[in-house]
DNA sequence: TTTTAGCACTTTTCTATTGACAGTGCTAAA
DNA sequence: TTTAGCACTGTCAATAGAAAAGTGCTAAAA
């Protein structure tokens, strides 16, 4: 469809522009495509019929519209290499084998965002096949207690458990086994329902004070549902930018930021490394995307990163597609 | 020092200011203070020689200088009572059980910090005199393991171990003894040394693999010694205040937030909710901050709101003091 | 047929000017 | 001690003009 000097005019306006975040006039051009400027105009008339680049006003140089950038990524941009130093940063994270793989999942999206300066996100979950594999009750204080569960795939959750002060030990214990042997194997959050139609019906039997006790435990243990975590970092890097030179356009991208059912909606299923530009994502018209799904023993979620539209995609590709590597490796 | 009618006039030009954001002129007031505006204008003279207010320019109305609040908090203003549906918000949050005490003072801030439109910052750390109460140690995989560390206070930690492939499992699980015992009563921030010069010496001579060991249990347990965790909420609240029309001062301020060292800065030793205004805090001139120290069951830390100048003290104060109060009964 | 030089045209950006407005400081009288 | 009155000053918004940057188009050159 483009012909070989269009491609290259293209890609000579969306790498200029990325670096200069100013419109690229004919003559800014036509040294590096080895004709006049007259030509570059003509060629730049048939790319904006195209729809692949824009004026800001009837007398600008061009900018990548949406459609630009999705060609640019698409057809033009070749995958970069990462750099090596980075490299041994992002490597070491995972090796660490005192870290929990989510710590160094949010870690390494950290230094990602360091190394860009994009907005980088974890949107994380347990996922809900994690089983609980064990339940330990520990006493801080005579009426309060420190219950931990354990999943197979390594998860730790903690909640306080305030006992009434009437009962004794001996009922604590007999509630604590009988949670304990029933509930071992179940998934998270299928927990709440045992509790309430197997776990319930045996206290009610068994134990003198069951109303009291099963309630205490109820409210500890009723939202192990899987609850997707945020982790956000560099979240200002993208204010910084100079395409967010305006109050307005910062404080909406902040409020959006804020609000945690439009960053969970980052969620991404697919397995590749996916890129979204401008209005392809539905966050914001002046940003781009650039994400994917990770599982890896039971823990699965979305790496993200969020950059203005003029992106280094393919630097930003290179460090998501590491990063996954990485994931799934350990 | 002041007049009667001069504090009456400082009132009002404060108090006129965090409402409207506009400098405040003489005519303006003259209604209020039953006197013309060219009384009020002498008067106003006069506060800017004392330095409790101060013009734009030349021409312009009066708003409050840093001094100027400063008078009007110790001097003025008359303590707020707390709005009774906000009170049940907050008291509800603290009196569910089924929260750990931070995760009830986390919750409790970001509410404030809806009430108030201003930023909140908890900064705690579990205390150094957290004692080890229990290790739990259960097995994952063939090579992992999961560490979990209780302490006395009820802080629950836990770590991922590997396990060299060589050892057997009678290794690991004297190991796990030998650390245990020795280990249960320690405080947190010494369990690094304890660990090197307690614990190794005596691995050393009765296991097998101790070398491989040691090092999988230490390298999980090393860096037990309390970490500061800082949670802000409504972060962006702040920047959405009209005196922050300006993108350097946002970007600035965004920066500022971004930086750890800074807002680990506002650590507060004082027992008393206090107010640093402007120049008084070293975060930044056109922001006051107002916070607390608070302990409790080895618990301790800060909160703290950061609001623009023209914060409204008397409600920000009001809060503090409750959401403090609230933290002592528990 | 493709490329290019040249020129008219448009928008942006900057600077200067103007007039209306808001508010002060000072003086002199109440 | 208070107040009316007025000159003075800075802000703000609108307007105008000139320079700069860049395009589109036409007609000639390759």
């Amino acid at each position: 469809m483009l012909t070989g000097r269009q491609e290259k005019l293209l890609k000579l306006i969306v790498e200029n522009y990325i670096k200069t975040v100013k419109p690229v006039s004919s003559k800014a051009i036509s040294s590096k495509l080895k004709c006049s400027s007259a030509t570059i105009r003509n060629e730049m008339a048939a790319l904006e019929n195209f729809g692949f680049i824009e004026k800001t006003h009837i007398s600008s140089g061009r900018i990548p519209s949406d459609l630009g950038y999705r060609y640019y990524v698409d057809n033009i941009m070749v995958p970069r290499e990462l750099n090596g130093e980075d490299m041994l940063k992002l490597k070491q994270i995972f090796s660490n084998n005192a870290l929990v793989l989510s710590d160094a999942i949010n870690k390494s999206m950290e230094i990602v965002s360091e190394l860009t300066n994009y907005t980088a996100i974890v949107l994380g979950s347990s996922s809900s096949d994690n089983k609980i594999a064990k339940i330990e009750v520990v006493p801080i204080a005579d009426n309060k207690m420190i219950a931990i569960v354990i999943t197979d795939k390594g998860h730790v959750e903690n909640r306080n458990v305030s006992i009434p002060l009437n009962v004794s030990k001996a009922e604590v214990k007999q509630t604590i086994d009988i949670i304990s042997k029933l509930i071992v194997g179940v998934p998270l959050n299928e927990v709440a329902s045992v509790l309430e139609f197997e776990v319930k019906p045996v206290i009610d039997k068994y134990v003198k004070e069951h109303e009291a006790l099963y309630n205490a435990f109820y409210s500890a243990f009723s939202d192990f549902a899987p609850k997707p975590n945020i982790k956000m970092s560099g979240t200002t890097n993208l204010l910084m930018s100079p395409e967010f030179d305006d109050v307005g356009k910062i404080r909406n991208l902040l409020n959006k930021f804020d609000d945690k059912d439009i960053i969970r909606n980052i969620k991404e299923d697919s397995d590749g490394v996916k890129i979204y530009i401008g209005s392809e994502n539905n966050i914001d018209d002046d940003i781009s995307v650039i994400k994917t799904y990770f599982y890896k023993d039971g823990e699965e979620g979305t790496i993200a990163l969020i950059g203005p539209k003029r992106m280094e995609y393919d630097k930003a590709e290179a460090l998501l597609n590491f990063i996954k590597e990485n994931i799934g490796k350990e």
